[in-house]
DNA sequence: TTCCAGGTGCATA
DNA sequence: TATGCACATGGA
């Protein structure tokens, strides 16, 4: 995709592959304000991106401009990807259509890891909530936001903080999966193929292989991956089934088969395209 | 009041 | 290998 840089500003002039709400709110991130009706702001580890919509396009204001062209992985085509993805199914065609403008994000695998273990059996609002709260009981305060916390500062809560923070049955496994990530470098992971990526993954508390699928997805860019959820399972079995299948693994075997190396960005226009569609009540 | 939310861990057969 | 249940919390 085209983009320019300035000094503290990255230009955006292609609508079609870049729309700040469709990338923002179709659940692949949890720290993210709507500041008015043309612009978001999006924290991701210690650094601020703020998103202005303009006539033309978008501004991506920050100063981090390395960091967030990555973030928002502006060197990607995402046409190609939305055109091959729709010739495989009319259900995709519809989906890409729909959530034009996704990017998949490349977020900090430590803060998916500890974002996901809370997203367990969660709904998507809570799940901000708590994300945000933990940012501010043990992140760094930059001013006028709290920075995602490091493992260290994860490592000052006991299970009794994390529960009083509203945590609940997932206390225990941040805690213990806070303490077995003190020593690894999760960027050496990077070199891993998506199996033993997953294997790895699952071997963390409170990570079975939903949220295994979603770390490799938006913290290791993993497109081999697709995330069953209780959404995936519903658009499954409206548009992809034929007769009702309730068992995620075979869901994940036949959605991934469909779709290979291009799962992931699938599961994500997929997945807003159904949240969205029951949000207003179709 | 009951159901549900981006599920996981553990016991049981 | 597969199934069933407990697990915190809050909104609808």
């Amino acid at each position: 995709m085209k983009y320019e840089i300035t000094n503290d500003k990255i230009l955006i002039k292609d609508k079609s592959q870049f729309n700040a709400t469709h990338i923002l709110e179709c659940g692949q991130i949890f720290r993210y304000r709507k500041v008015d009706d043309k612009t978001y702001s999006v924290i991701s580890e210690d650094k601020i991106a703020i998103l202005k919509q303009m006539e033309n396009g978008y501004e991506i204001i920050t100063k981090d401009i390395k960091y967030f062209v990555n973030f928002f992985d502006l060197d990607n085509d995402y046409e190609i990807i939305k055109n091959t993805l729709s010739k495989n199914s009319e259900t995709m065609k519809l989906a890409t259509n729909f959530g034009y403008g996704i990017r998949i994000l490349n977020q900090p695998p430590f803060e998916m890891i500890i974002s996901f273990i809370i997203s367990a059996n969660n709904n998507i609002k809570r799940i901000q909530q708590l994300v945000e709260k933990l940012s501010v009981k043990c992140g760094k305060n930059m001013g006028e936001y709290y920075a995602f916390p490091t493992i260290d500062e994860i490592l000052t809560l006991s299970i009794e903080d994390l529960k009083q923070m509203g945590m609940g049955f997932r206390s225990k496994y941040i805690y213990e999966t806070a303490r077995k990530l003190k020593n690894i470098d999760l960027e050496s992971l990077r070199s891993y193929d998506t199996k033993i990526l997953l294997e790895y993954l699952s071997t963390l508390s409170g990570v079975g292989p939903k949220v295994a699928d979603c770390i490799a997805l938006f913290g290791y860019h993993d497109m081999n991956c697709f995330p069953v959820d209780t959404w995936v399972e519903k658009i499954y079995n409206s548009f992809f089934a034929t007769q009702k299948e309730t068992n995620r693994v075979k869901i994940r075997k036949n959605l991934t088969e469909m779709f290979k190396d291009l799962s992931g960005y699938a599961q994500q226009y997929l997945f807003y395209y159904k949240r969205e569609l029951d949000k207003n009540n179709v």
